[in-house]
DNA sequence: TCTGGGGTCCTAGGACCC
DNA sequence: TCTGGGGTCCTAGGACCC
């Protein structure tokens, strides 16, 4: 029989070690990166987390702090990170070619049956391999499911430092052992809320969670909690897809001044809905159903959250034809008594374009449009993002795309590219 | 002043149908 | 006291992940 077993990859703070990579001096020196808009901590180096800044904490809360620790901060460089990624990506695939992108930083990777001593070999070998290739420090995990694999990733990060490996290898005989110490809230798909419903009833570690009644899970949490618990038993059955295989594309924002005219809004939303259009023509999608969404500050006392989805007579992917509806969309669901902080677009049930190529000589003519959009994309990615834009996108500063403390693209510009000095 | 953005999956409940 | 039942589809909302 064939035995199977899972390596996951996980890139160590990795936004701080694509900065790092470029920028040596930062090595030693504590680092964080922010979120888009410069608004919360998303990354932190190993120094800042010894000072106690948590994670998702709103960027202001800190700023005093960190300036007076000379911590580095950046905006978050996704130009650079993408690269970076796919870079750390390329370098896996060579070990297996059963290889799973989960998340920006993160992969699994598929393997049958080793044995034991070529699991720590191979593991220590993806370590220095990925490291020495791409200069982006990684942990690896190994189990007989996903979340076992995971689960020996997060091993790997607590004991860092008592351990210097960067890999941790679950073996059945000191499983016990592993769950004990795992506190439940700390294994892959328990978050919080589950966490904190099933410390009350008893349940505070992996073991404990592992040898729950699988009945009782089901009824209270649900098929996914249930899931969990079995890859806890070694019964691999969580599938996950690629990243690349899309079932929707997202693209919403908050404003940098609050919106109450519908005009304005509608601005906003369009240009949302070119930037998740442009991205579904980079991935060659089609979307037959667009979601327009609306809301008021998170914050607000008049709180207002509306959604629309419309479904489309034939899939596209064209920024003239979506912004007519978009802005159809967005007459329903405005009400103009209130103030409205964020909006967004959703398009759904993606199809490739190649499969619909036929379609295309239907009742509308888009090859006009085509040409254009095709021209526009091309200027926009090889000039930079809103070189060139629709009427309809209006005043775009709106929404704000603060980034005050950007790196460079070091990888993927070349007026930006490193600069090596040499004194001979 | 300042509180991210992009995803996935599941479930409960209502509408509607026969 | 009072309840048809089974099925599907849609939506809103909640949970999780990074």
């Amino acid at each position: 029989m064939k035995k199977i077993c899972y390596a996951h990859v996980d890139c160590n703070n990795f936004f701080v070690s694509c900065e790092r990579v470029f920028q040596p001096f930062l090595k030693n020196e504590p680092v964080i990166v922010l979120s888009n808009n410069d608004g919360c901590v998303v990354a932190r180096s190993q120094e800042v987390k010894k000072m106690g800044i948590p994670i998702s904490i709103p960027f202001f809360k800190i700023k005093d702090f960190a300036k007076k620790n000379n911590i580095f901060v950046f905006s978050s460089n996704y130009t650079l990170y993408a690269d970076m990624s796919e870079r750390v990506f390329r370098v896996l695939s060579t070990f297996s070619e059963d290889i799973f992108k989960y998340s920006i930083d993160e992969s699994f990777l598929k393997f049958e049956s080793p044995n034991l001593k070529s699991i720590s070999q191979l593991a220590s070998e993806i370590a220095c391999v990925t490291k020495k290739w791409t200069g982006i420090p990684v942990s690896v995990g190994f189990g007989p499911t996903k979340t076992l694999a995971k689960l020996c990733t997060y091993w790997v990060k607590k004991y860092q430092k008592a351990n210097k490996k960067n890999y941790y290898i679950y073996y059945d005989e000191r499983s016990d052992e592993l769950l004990a110490a795992t506190p439940v809230e700390k294994v892959w798909g328990i978050g919080k809320r589950y966490g904190s419903h099933l410390i009350k009833k008893g349940i505070k570690t992996a073991k404990d969670l592992k040898n729950a009644d699988e009945k009782w899970i089901d009824s209270v949490f649900g098929i996914t909690v249930l899931r969990t618990v079995r890859e806890l038993k070694c019964d691999s059955c969580i599938e996950i897809e690629n990243v690349d295989s899309k079932k929707s594309i997202l693209r919403s924002g908050s404003f940098g001044k609050p919106i109450t005219e519908f005009e304005t809004l509608n601005q906003a939303v369009a240009l949302f809905v070119s930037r998740a259009a442009m991205n579904l023509r980079k991935r060659n999608l089609l979307t037959k159903v667009m979601t327009i969404s609306i809301m008021t500050s998170k914050y607000s006392d008049e709180k207002y959250y509306s959604s629309v989805p419309l479904a489309l007579f034939t899939p596209s992917d064209n920024t003239m034809e979506l912004l007519k509806y978009s802005r159809k969309c967005l007459e329903r669901i405005f009400k103009p008594e209130y103030v409205y902080r964020r909006a967004g677009v959703s398009l759904e049930c993606l199809v490739k374009k190649s499969s619909y190529q036929a379609a295309f000589f239907g009742n509308y003519d888009r090859n006009r449009e085509e040409k254009v959009l095709d021209v526009m994309d091309k200027l926009n990615n090889s000039m930079g993002k809103n070189k060139i834009f629709l009427g309809a996108l209006g005043n775009f500063e709106i929404v704000v795309d603060r980034k005050t403390r950007l790196s460079k693209k070091f990888t993927t510009k070349w007026a930006e590219i490193p600069e090596v000095k040499s004194r001979h």
